[in-house]
DNA sequence: GAAATTTCATGAAAATATTTCAAGACTTGA
DNA sequence: TCAAGTCTTGAAATATTTTCATGAAATTTC
């Protein structure tokens, strides 16, 4: 709506015109229950103070990255993938990073400030309150590599559910009988998936998980799991481990122990990191297709872009089991 | 200088406030001498206009990294350390990620755009034109484990040169006899001044490098490298690799060849990422200290902020050998 | 517990900034 | 060379932001 004025939106909002100038304003006095009456009525009438169109212009052709646990490879290199095609597309990339420790919402303030067309978040654990703020602001968000039980949430994601189904089948399919596994962090959609695939492929061949433990997707935690479950009498023989550092370092536990790989301990990973091919790992794993996924991601936010009432889509890319030496 | 206005700015420059209000915004047409000439009237009386103010505020207490090389582990290392102690220090940090194969020039725009209270810079190949243009912006610009022949330039880095000295002195004092070298981009200073160093010691005790090989810094290429190396008869019995990716990638390749590792060959690597310290390569290598130099970084945009004229300085700590199983 | 004081919220008016408009200058293409 | 378009520009018209004065609410003081 342009040609819309301050005045139009104090009179829509039934206040005075330096009230709408302020309402813009964090740092000038206003009573929260006006500002918010002012801020709707301006949405209303599409209308944006010559600051806040400064901030938007700042912000135009953008597109936020919400990224945590730079730690796991995976992530890294996620950004990259992203980075390079969003680059291509014209566009340009900021990325806000959720420091260790930290809740992805010591973020969400900055993520809102520099308002861009869209937001990718690949930090595994989104707040609501996030998705609730953006949605507000009518940014479109994007879930990279999870999803969430939210109807109004789009999402791209690999088949994790079908990832860990091929992980079963391929430590059935090799005669396996005592098949653990190494779980990333218990609340993830990732974790849940993964694992309901991979339990429910080894209930059709009518075999139950041996064992499970703790790795927190960290490779430091997975290891001393590893190493103490491998040392014990009754260890498991094939072990798919939710991502593919904790494999690393199950790996890494194996070899500490004198165990031989894949005679004595199977070991799957899922994502395919780099450091999956290295010759010292030579690890099996699920691959994420991640050209595919950023392709997607980008497609959606194009899709959201020409009609915000598109959203709720989940895009589920498929995985395909690289198979290399360690199962 | 608050109580500036455009009428004053368009006075000092001779042209109309009209003229005043359109030199800060890119899309509105202006000549571009005259536009230089307002703006740097506006700099000199201190005067923005309400909408620059808007966005200056967007950017309050905001620092800004580029990154570059994310494939490189330590970079998403030190992009965490950087990222929490930014944090803990009450500010927030945007990271403008250079795409892989691109330039750094690539997000220059949206640093300048998105002026910050400071900017760090990872990215091994700054540009003076990044530098001389941020300068012009009055934004602090800080080089991380990089220096830059220029005297204005501030710096963070590690000991380079002494990591060198200490790795040469190792092989040295093992009684290496045929010591070699992979070497990183030849035109980064962290190249040069590791080399340099390699080569002063080796020189104090009356040797000289066996032979180098480039690696440019990447894992791929420096395994390719050692892999040739490694098969030829006069083979080097000592590495120097001048990062922890290569160093790995040269334990990878002894170890498909089946050289044992350090009887065969020795290997050190620089910059002690979490993956040296795990049990299948148990890497001996140079540590740069993270913590240390993010706070010296932190420091030293405190003493810009409070000083502009502190420039210049930089800042070199000290590192150590960390001895594992390599060497 | 009441009065004094401070803080906060607010609109009118003043100050300031931005946009429109029309005119002049400068290009471009025949 | 001229016509048609594009770019640049200041004055005027609009729009926004800030200041200021006032009253209301909260807080402190006695």
């Amino acid at each position: 709506m342009p040609g819309t004025t301050a005045a139009d939106v104090a009179i829509e909002a039934g206040v005075s015109r330096s009230a709408v100038s302020r309402a813009f304003r964090q740092d000038r006095s206003l009573s929260e229950d006006k500002r918010a009456r002012i801020l709707a009525a301006a949405k209303k009438l599409g209308y944006l103070p010559p600051s806040a169109q400064a901030v938007a212009r700042l912000s135009d052709k953008t597109i936020t990255l919400v990224a945590a646990d730079m730690d796991n490879p995976f992530y890294p290199m996620a950004a990259n993938a992203l980075s390079q095609a969003i680059h291509a597309s014209g566009r340009r990339l900021i990325l806000h990073a959720v420091p260790p420790q930290e809740d992805v919402d010591s973020v969400l303030k900055q993520v809102l400030d520099y308002r861009s067309e869209a937001a990718i978040v690949t930090s595994s654990s989104m707040s609501s309150r996030m998705a609730r703020d953006c949605r507000a602001q009518r940014m479109p968000v994007i879930l990279f590599n999870r999803v969430q039980p939210d109807r109004h949430m789009t999402a791209v994601t690999c088949d994790n559910y079908g990832g860990g189904r091929l992980a079963a089948g391929a430590f059935v399919a090799s005669g396996r009988r005592r098949i653990g596994m190494i779980g990333g962090k218990a609340n993830t959609s990732t974790h849940i998936e993964r694992k309901r695939g991979f339990i429910d492929r080894l209930a059709e061949s009518d075999m139950r998980l041996w064992g499970e433990r703790a790795g927190e997707f960290r490779y430091d935690v997975a290891f001393g799991a590893a190493r103490d479950w491998l040392a014990q009498g009754d260890r498991p023989d094939a072990l798919f481990c939710l991502n593919d550092v904790m494999a690393l370092a199950a790996l890494d536990a194996a070899r500490v122990l004198g165990l031989r790989v894949p005679e004595d301990l199977a070991v799957i990973g899922f994502d395919d990191i780099q450091m999956a091919a290295w010759p010292s790992y030579g690890l099996t794993t699920v691959r994420q297709p991640l050209r595919r996924m950023v392709a997607d991601t980008l497609e959606l936010i194009e899709a959201q872009l020409s009609d915000p009432e598109v959203c709720g889509t989940i895009r589920i890319a498929p995985v395909r089991l690289v198979e290399r030496d360690s199962a």
